[in-house]
DNA sequence: CTGTTAGCGCCTTCAT
DNA sequence: ATGAAGGCGCTAACAG
């Protein structure tokens, strides 16, 4: 009898109608991605994978995207809740105490992936700082001293640093120390946020602009992301500064152009399966209801050196 | 009464179950979307628009992406019926005949925005045709004449094209004929389809090094997309060969890259917004219950010309 | 204008 | 094993 039902429902096609399994069940089945917006390549790595992620967990994936503007980031995170998602991952995107507050009440549990600092949630993160660290390290070693780092001013312009940037800042400046140099705050020169997400390389760009008319010129150029280095090497040709010879210029990231650029780009590599990983392993436990250490609530995943020829090494 | 009722809703954050809407109402509100997946600037920039698009018409977007495996769209098209969609966008994607016939049982009207041929499918796409014959008539008027294009091969390696790269090379031919000029079958190179979607400029660097051993050597190369370009840049530089003064390069789609790269790519430019807001009238009115008479159902949006320095015009 | 009721399609529980 | 019933939260149609 069963049989013959099954049966027929298959020679029929049916399937059944995933709302009423909703209503009727008390949950979707539904994980919410909350994602900025833009065109950076790793994130779009990232979000990949974290959907890949989130249909072997069995599951269904609904991402949400914003463009970081707070009307459309509250928009976003209330369309989640709408769709009854049983939890969320933030992709490389931060909302405020508000939201938090939201996702809290309707008992959705929240995990971040990258992205900005973010307290009460737990979150995984490329260790930016060990990077900046060995690339700096690495950059010593090869000779150089007069150093600058070029990364993305606050989003509100309001001069504190989103964490990615704060972090790399960090890593750089205790390898000079380490190295027992001297830096000052000039050391690092700050790039508008691109008024469109699409076009992130006119940051660079500008800000590389501005650096050239330095003098005297720093010997090498270390870039927040590879994309603010793509702009940056623009900048540096239309200059007429060879790289590296004239001046180094590193990235960070390891997108996919960073192999294809005017030089290839020395760059910083993260373990962006592993990260995804962990996030899921976290946010699948938290809708397990099984509560996370607050040791284990920040996790950050070592990066890698990747040496190509912009950092003059390699030629 | 009903003031006082909506005021305590508000006032307890009361928000309707869209589900249970869902299903009592028959209809979902939802537009799928259904997008190749990759990391190809132009789609990206048209998804985004897709999505911005269909909230403005009030709609849900619910997005399902396919690396183009045949049991990969498959499962796609299945999730977004299941979803109860009102209406499918493909965006840069293609479906099989099976696909279409489930969607036109469950009703769901199709409408295409460029990607492949599909038959039975409205469809919007850009003009590559006269897009590419526009970039091959500048490039003559620069007295270039021995020329190649760079294309992708077909996804099956069956050899049969892409549709969008075969309206490239018609728009090539046809320019040449127009300028009275021979063209042979090998004035088209195929680099093979990326393995990793993620990484499209392997396939560029790769089919450039074959055209970069050819003597002689053409005096312009024209790749099928900004992506390629990029990967072609990079070889010729690797070669040792300067562009444009020993051979020019030109892209297409004038994505974000093209302004940045080791020279800035003479490309065409697509009319994104208008392209996707026409996609989405038609879907509009499909899912109005209007029929599209036979003429209007291949839109080509015309694309525009955009000269920089590659193709050795504007030194 | 307000109040009531019968589904929407499914799952779960309980009874047979 | 199979069958029957109640309810998930909402909408639409109808009654007062």
């Amino acid at each position: 009898m069963r049989q013959r039902v099954l049966e027929t429902a298959q020679r029929l096609g049916y399937r059944p109608h995933r709302y009423a399994q909703i209503l009727a069940k008390g949950r979707s089945g539904i994980i919410g991605v909350l994602q900025s917006s833009g065109i950076l390549q790793i994130n779009i790595q990232r979000t990949h994978h974290v959907l890949r992620l989130i249909r072997e967990n069995g599951f269904h994936p609904l991402v949400a995207d914003s463009t970081g503007y707070p009307a459309e980031t509250e928009t976003a995170c209330q369309s989640l809740i709408d769709a009854r998602v049983e939890g969320v991952l933030l992709q490389n995107a931060s909302i405020g105490p508000s939201q938090i507050r939201q996702f809290q009440n309707a008992e959705i549990p929240v995990v971040a992936l990258s992205g900005g600092e973010l307290s009460h949630v737990p979150q995984v993160r490329a260790d930016v700082c060990q990077g900046m660290l060995d690339l700096t390290n690495h950059l010593l070693a090869l000779g150089y001293r007069r150093m600058r780092l070029l990364g993305l001013a606050g989003a509100d312009g309001s001069g504190d640093l989103a964490w990615p940037t704060a972090e790399r800042i960090k890593g750089f400046r205790t390898a000079l120390t380490n190295a027992g140099l001297q830096y000052e705050d000039t050391d690092v020169q700050f790039s508008q946020r691109p008024a469109d997400s699409m076009v992130p390389y006119r940051s660079g760009f500008d800000g590389m602009q501005r650096i050239l008319q330095a003098s005297p010129l720093p010997e090498a150029v270390l870039c927040s992301n590879d994309d603010l280095a793509i702009g940056a090497l623009c900048a540096a040709a239309g200059a007429g500064r060879r790289v590296p010879e004239d001046i180094a210029v590193t990235g960070f990231d390891n997108s996919p152009m960073s192999e294809f650029t005017m030089v290839p780009l020395t760059t910083v590599m993260h373990q962006t399966e592993r990260m995804v990983r962990q996030a899921m392993e976290m946010l699948m436990d938290l809708m397990r209801g099984k509560e996370i250490p607050e040791a284990d609530r920040l996790v950050k995943v070592p990066c890698q050196l990747v040496v190509r020829r912009s950092c003059g090494a390699n030629q």
